[in-house]
RNA sequence: CGAGUAGGUCGGGCAGUCGCGUGCGUCUAUGCCGAAAGGUGACGUAUGAGGAAAGUCCGAGCUCCAUAGGGCAAGGAUAACGGGUAACGCCCGCCGAAGGCGACUUCAGGAAAAGUGCAACAGAGAUAUACCGCCUCGAAAGCUAUUGCUUUGGUGUCAAGUUGAUGAAUUGUCGCUUGCUUUUUUCAAACCCGGCGAAAGCCUGCUUUCGCCGGAAGAGGAGGAGCAGCGACAAACAUGAGGCUUGUCGCUUUAGCGGCAAGUUGAUAAAUUGUCGCUUGCUCCGACGAGGUAAGGGUGGAAACGUGAGGUAAGAGCUCACGGGUGAGCAGGGAACUGUCUCAUCCUGCAAACUCUAUCCGGAGCAACACCGUAUAGGAGGACAUCAAGGCUGGCCCGGCUGUCCUCGGGUAGGUGGCUAAAGCGCCGUGGCAACACGUCGCGUAGAUAGAUGACUGUCCAAGACAGAACUCGGCUUACAGACCUGCUCGCAAC
RNA sequence: GCGCUGUUAGCUCAGCUGGAUAGAGCGUGUGGCUACGGACCACAAGGUCGGGGAUUCGAAUUCUCCACAGCGCG
């Protein structure tokens, strides 16, 4: 992920809540921000609701995946939470990969594709 | 072959592409970010979750705080005995108890004879009782010529409580076998008697012990018949009711059986009143007090150890025989413990009730702790300024604070260390029943800090369960698809 | 990392220093009352006392191992 970083401060992620537009689904939810710099910020998150330690692990890291495989197709100079809904410790990562597509298309976040 | 029991090993494999953390190496990235400490790239290479990483139930290392050293109290933990270990509440062996045909499994398994407490209901009585009963002594009443024998309690328009239409009593069927009566048969411990045989002892014809046979006695157990009781179902009862308990009368060979009042409101249900009987208390009258006893008395988880005999006024481990429990001695064993031994005997259960005995425990936790440490705020000391102006304190004046620079110490955000080599793992050998210890050789194997293992494709099979390190070890507990190996036990079959 | 509390009827709570049929209020059902409904009166149903094991004659209560829910400190 050469052009991104990850969120870490609380602060980021509670002006994001606040702040940013967001998009839901039941597997995933969505809220995302315009920042002023050139490269993206990430950040993931998945509460005990889901499962325990062993199934969070696997969702966030099927979410990192599927942003990390899907990268070059966004825009840039965004701030994005995602967060992972119950429903998200029982699909495929495929699922999860079509969700994210999914929500950030809807709230503009993808390349205008060349048709 | 089947069933079971104890222990151990493994916990998807292989290949390819992309991606992530860490270590090492190379590269003028000698660049960029930051005030500093420090952080940051590309390529190559190596390596990268567990048997429970979990729960946080114990024990340690490590770090800081407290503490001269030791003891007592409080609080907590553990609990047969011996051993292992750095230590433990863990492990091994062994003893005892319980369960299982057995291999084997389970046990908070010290003290109830230091003391306190608890044991509902039922029952006369619950850790000690005296209600009934039995017996003695005296008293009174009645009968009798006397010795003597019999009896020693009733009563009330008093008060309170109690079952029944949620179906009583009755009848029928089925079941239980709780109590009692009777009868017959059978089994039967110890004690007692007789006979035969054997052994031992001496006083040489007796004693003791053991075995066999028979007799007597017959606690107790089993069966049959009957009576009562209890439970279930059904019938009948609304044209309707009593039961339990107690008393009295009658009948019967026994257990036992039978008889002994009536209404109101209301459609029903609910409800109210009355009556009868019983128990307890109270009132009145009257002709009974003192003691002994723990055999018997339907209960209960448990009733002064059980059975029999003697003994006694009646009785009692009061005495004796047999059998059990506990304590002390003796013998065996390293100890718990065991015993055809001796003596004593205060003989219910509960200590996961208080308590007593023995042993152990200072507290907190890697977000510990150490180092670096900016701006701003703030502490201590020193130097300069305090001419002037402003602000605060103050009624006013004086005084103090508020300024700049330097030094010192603490220390927030942040960063680095702590951080992985450790009471480490594996093979073999020696000692030991074992846990484990010692020795040789080899390996030495994640270290993040918003927190690294994922995605896709192919292929094989038994079709992949429980589940994710966060300072580190030793245990325990809990979750878990399956696969494999070893020891042992029981049953069946064949040789 | 270190600690604490709770779980009882559909809901909210008692009972917890062991003693047998586990209670109360609200709610639910049936009947009465009323022309009808509410209120009121009476009755009833509804409980693996979170789960397993142990101690005891006897466990909702004591001990222990789990599950779930909630809270606190750094």
């Amino acid at each position: 992920m050469k052009n991104t970083v990850s969120i870490k401060r609380n602060n980021d992620f509670r002006a994001l809540y606040k702040r940013g537009k967001s998009s839901v689904s039941p597997v995933l939810a969505i809220y995302a921000r315009k920042n002023k710099t050139t490269s993206n910020r990430i950040g993931i998150t998945v509460s005990t609701k889901v499962g325990k330690a062993h199934v969070r692990n696997r969702v966030r890291r099927r979410i990192r995946e599927a942003y990390r495989i899907n990268e070059t197709s966004f825009k840039k100079g965004i701030d994005m939470v995602i967060v992972a809904r119950v429903r998200a410790a029982e699909v495929t990562f495929h699922e999860i990969e079509k969700n994210l597509l999914l929500l950030t298309e809807k709230l503009g976040l993808l390349l205008e594709v060349q048709e």
